[in-house]
Order: structure tokens, then sequence, then C-alpha cells
DNA sequence: GAGCATCCCGTGAACGTTCACGGGAGCGTT
DNA sequence: AACGCTCCCGTGAACGTTCACGGGATGCTC
């Protein structure tokens, strides 16, 4: 059972007290040249390296956040998250990075260990209100793109009517009329994205009658629009949930054969650089991504201030139309 | 000064003792249940949230891991990231993502910092072996990537000789014999890839003379290939560094109307996901990025293991020809 | 009714560090 | 020679939790 070396082991090799070594270590000075360095020395002998819960526990001065996504290989919440660590590190703060692997029983199991680890939650969660409400512990928490009742959480929603409303506008300028979209339905429910979509379109006088359901990937958008053209061969543009969706949809037109965009326009949403690497280029719904996750940071720094109290706040991040050249 | 709330503020209002609070809140049993829900009530009433130093000082279970990596939106990284993630998340630990911006000041700092805030640190560094040697202070550390003589460290390399060796033997057979390569140059030195390049290419008879140099991005990758096919027009195939470099050569040769893989095959490196939403999808030297991640954090855990002691590892992870459509 | 087991609950100690404070040695000033 | 100042160092206390242990009720057995 090799014991933990701790501040008093190298003290005591070093001959001097633990108050000294503490000094030498955090380089506070009230301490000679030469014990200092033999404090070190000793110390480096010893392998010795502070406790930092004994450390955190008597200076209340590091701050973790979580930061809670359903799947970082997902390009969106990969954009997210480096805003949010660039954030916490031009604050000094550390992100604890959970992957919930889209599952809801993996999302509970990591509030459930994340409650106990860090000071405040950021993140994109899929489980309901209530549930966590309750299973935060009143938590400061962060809600990404998404509504919330709850008075003590804070939100950075996506707003992007406007967005959609310019990219519906710009494919009717451009002579399309029969437009549709790729939706990603949450518990079977079209998104809010599917809403803003069909108001911009019977703003043309236009229905939005052409929607076709994808997964979260690449492959689900490619799948989603050749099931798409197959039932309704006529359509000449499609609005895609998000750009992952969009770039797979890109794929699908490739495979069958329909030149982007003359014989079909492609719009997406997010303005991830995904978009930049496919040929050709996506245009799209697009914001700020990394900003998201920088304001997600930014807000728990809100939560957390201890005085004076700041309430909650919801924070919008505008979407505005990015055309490239699938359009 | 709003003091923290403790376990003590609990078991007053309760009307109980720290111990049975304690027991209340880790359901540990020896409880009556009435007294426990008084105590639950109690605590969320106070909006009592245990604090994770305290904890952790007494009962030392928690293991965190720290992950360095230069560039989270690199998607090379971003999948080291996941695979790390996963990996620590079977286990109930918790990984804390800096990212150093490729930045040596910016890595200097982490380690810095990461040295009192984690139990082992897992990474992708830059810096000389004798200064993260200094620096770590003795930290178990596993090093991505990348040789080393430092005995304490462990590592997971990446062999890809034998991948590369297959891809060239592919495009000779293809009737190539112009080859180029794109490579990324570390302190202006031709990269490991660059020399397994070269013996491949030897071992047909063939020189490596066509090296053109790019930075870590898809628009490097661009400009690279773009310089290149300037100098050396007559190149039938190129090898890149990574995907990512790759990437960028195909939408260069695009630009520049060469049809891929007709006029111009194109090789990549690391076998990412990026590769199949592209249009041809890549062919490249493929590894298992994922494994990578998961391999560091199994590492961490060995050097993490108290008793017995465990040696560092050197592991080796392959990287085989995995061919798609850019060849 | 003595003995014993079971169920609950509380008290001292420990985890490893920093903070607040005190104090001795050395030197210069008056 | 008394005083004060600076420089250096050490001791008790505190941070908030869990662990080890002890002990009072209560109920059951014989």
């Amino acid at each position: 059972m090799s014991k933990r070396v701790t501040i008093n082991d190298v003290a005591r090799t070093a001959g001097v007290s633990r108050q000294t070594v503490s000094r030498a270590l955090n380089d506070k000075g009230e301490i000679d040249g030469s014990t200092k360095q033999r404090v070190l020395d000793a110390a480096r002998e010893l392998g010795y390296r502070p406790s930092r819960f004994a450390r955190g526990l008597v200076r209340q001065d590091t701050t973790t956040i979580g930061l809670v996504i359903p799947d970082l290989l997902n390009p969106f919440f990969t954009e997210v998250a480096a805003g949010a660590l660039e954030a916490a590190r031009a604050r000094g703060w550390h992100v604890i990075v959970y992957d919930t692997a889209g599952s809801d029983e993996e999302e509970r199991g990591t509030i459930e260990v994340v409650v106990s680890q860090v000071d405040a939650v950021v993140g994109y969660f899929n489980l309901a209100e209530s549930e966590l409400d309750a299973h935060l512990s009143g938590m400061p928490a962060v809600l990404i793109g998404r509504e919330h009742q709850t008075p003590r959480f804070s939100s950075i929603r996506i707003e992007g009517a406007a967005g959609v409303r310019e990219a519906v506008d710009h494919l009717v300028a451009n002579g399309h009329r029969r437009i549709g979209m790729l939706d990603y339905e949450e518990r079977s429910r079209p998104s809010i994205r599917h809403s803003w979509f069909a108001d911009a379109m019977s703003a043309h006088g236009l229905v939005a009658d052409a929607v076709g359901n994808a997964v979260q990937s690449v492959d689900g958008g490619t799948e989603a629009l050749t099931d798409l053209l197959a039932r309704r061969p006529d359509l000449t543009a499609v609005f895609a949930f998000n750009d992952v969706i969009a770039v797979g949809a890109l794929r699908a037109a490739r495979r069958l054969g329909r030149a982007v965009p003359d014989e079909l326009a492609v719009v997406g949403f997010d303005g991830l650089q995904l978009g930049t690497v496919v040929d050709p280029a996506l245009t799209s719904v697009a914001l700020d991504t990394r900003r998201v996750g920088a304001l997600a940071i930014e807000q728990a720094g809100r939560l957390l201030a201890r005085e004076p109290q700041l309430p909650p706040e919801e924070l919008l991040v505008n979407a505005v139309l990015l055309v490239r050249e699938s359009t």
C-alpha cells in the first residue's frame, strides 16, 4: 500500500515546516532562496504532487464546467464544444466533456455524476425539464438550443425564423416553387425548424407538403433525400434540418444524377465548416456555433457569480442566410 | 458573503447529525426511511450540494484525465477525443479537455495547470521531451503519435510504413509513376510519413522529388496542391500527409479542372469519416482513430495502477490502405 | 428477565492543503 | 540600550466530507 506523498513528507526531508513547503511551491515570498531550492529538490525527489482536493477545499478558486453533448463527432457539437473550450480557457476554467451518445439513459447517468463533479453544467439536453430540474439538485445550468420554463435555468436559443425566411425567399427568387424539407423529428414531432420553414413557405403562398424525416447523420441525409425524391421527383429544392443532413442530401443527389444546384438546390442549417469542404459548397442558414459555446460558458459564469446574485438569462443567437454554391 | 451550505447546515435543520445526512445522501443503509426523507427534503430546501473537494479528499475514488490536443476542430483530434471520452466513460472517469490551439505557449500554460487538476494526462504534445518531463512533475503521461525516449511515458504510436507502402503499390499498379506528396513539416523537418513515402517510392525505383508543404487545414491542402501542380503539372497522383490536407487537395484539383481519380489520384492518411462525405470519397491509409483515444485512456489506467506498479508501454496502431473512390 | 441480535444514530478522527497569526533573528536608528 | 523594522519560518485552525467505532433502543428467545 504505497501511501501518498504529502506536503509533510516533503517538509520532513527538507527539514522545514509544511508552510514553508507551501510557500516554496506556490512561490509566495517570505522564503529564503536557498531553502526554497532545497524544498523544490526534495519535492522532486519524492515525486510530490499536491492534492487537488485538499487545495481546492481551502482555496475556493478553481471552477470546473461540465459540458454535456449528445455526440462529439457531430460537427455542430464539435464547433460548439470548441467555442466553449476557448471561452473557458480565457477565464482559466476547466471543462469536463460528457458525450451521452444521444441516449436518454446515458444522459440520466451523466447528470447523476456531473452533479458531484462540476460547479455548473452547460449543454444540449434531451430529457424533460422536470427530470432535469429534479436531478440537477439546484446546480446552475445553461440549456443550449432549447426553450424552457424553469426559471433557474439560463439558455442559449437559436433564432432561425428570419434566416429560414431569407432562405425560402432566396429559393423563390431563383424560381423554385416546389421546395421540400428534410426534417429531424424529436419525439416524433416536427421540429421548430420545420415550422419556420412552413411559415416562410406560406408567406409565398406555398405549402410545405414534401417533408421527409432524417436521422442526425450524413448517411441519414442521404437516405432521407433518396426516399423523398422517390415520392416527390418534382422537387427542385430542399431545405435540410441541418448541414450534416444536407451534406448527406448532396451525396444522394449526386448518386441520383441530379446536378446541384441546377437540377436541385440544397440549403442546410448551422453554417458549419463542413459545408465548405463539399462540392458544391453548401448554402446554409448559418449561425456562429463557436459563439454559442462561448455564450454558454459566459452564462454559466453569470449563474456562478456570488454577489451580486444575477438572474438567469435567455440569450438568442440569430441565424442568417449564407449563400454558397448549392443554390 | 453568502456562505456555502454544508452538511452541518442540513443536519441542523433536519435535526440529525452529519453522519445521518451522509447516509441519506449516499443511500448507505443504517437509516430509517422517514428520517432519510426528512434529510433529503432539508437538503433540497437548503439547496445543498456536497463539496467535491471534501468528498474527493476522503474517498480517493474519482479519477480525472486531462486530454491535451492542438485543435479540437481538426477532425482527427475530434475522433481521437471521442474515443477517449468513450473509454473514460466506460470506466467512470472524467475527462478535462484542453485545446492548445497549436501554440507552444498555450501548451506550456496548459501543462502548468493540468498538473494540479488531473490524475494523468494524455495527448498530442508538441514541446520537447525534456520540457515535458520537467514541467509534468512526475505526472503519468501518455504521448499520442510520437516517438519518445523518456522511460516513464507511455505512448500510442501510429505505424504507417506498411500502409503507405500499400498505397504506393496500389498507385503504381494503377499505372502511376509520377507521384507527389503534400507533407506537413514540423519544425521545418520532413515528417516521418514523408520518409515512409520515400521508402515506398524507392522500392519501385521511383524518387520522391515532388513534395509540397501544407499547413494543417483544408485550405492549406488546397493551396499546397495548387502550388505543387504549378511546379509539377506532370504529376498523376499525390499522397497527402493526412485526410484534412487531402480533402483540400481534392478541392484544388476540382478548381484546376483535373478530374479525380482519372486525371489525378489522391490518397490521404488517417481514414477519417470526413473522407466519406467528399466527392469522390477519399482513398486513405486508414487507422482506427477512436481506438487511439481509447488506448491512450487504457494506458493512463495502466500508469495509474497502484499495485502492482506497471511499467509504461509503447503501443502501436497500424494503418492500412483503404481504397475508396479517389484512386 | 437475562441475554442477544438488529436497527438506528452520533462522536472523534482523518484526508492534505492554505490562511491567519505569532515570533525569533538580525540590523539600523535614536 | 531600547526600539522598530524587515526577513524568514513555524503552529493552530479551518475547509467539508467520510470512515471507524461506539452505544442506546427495541424486540425476540429461552
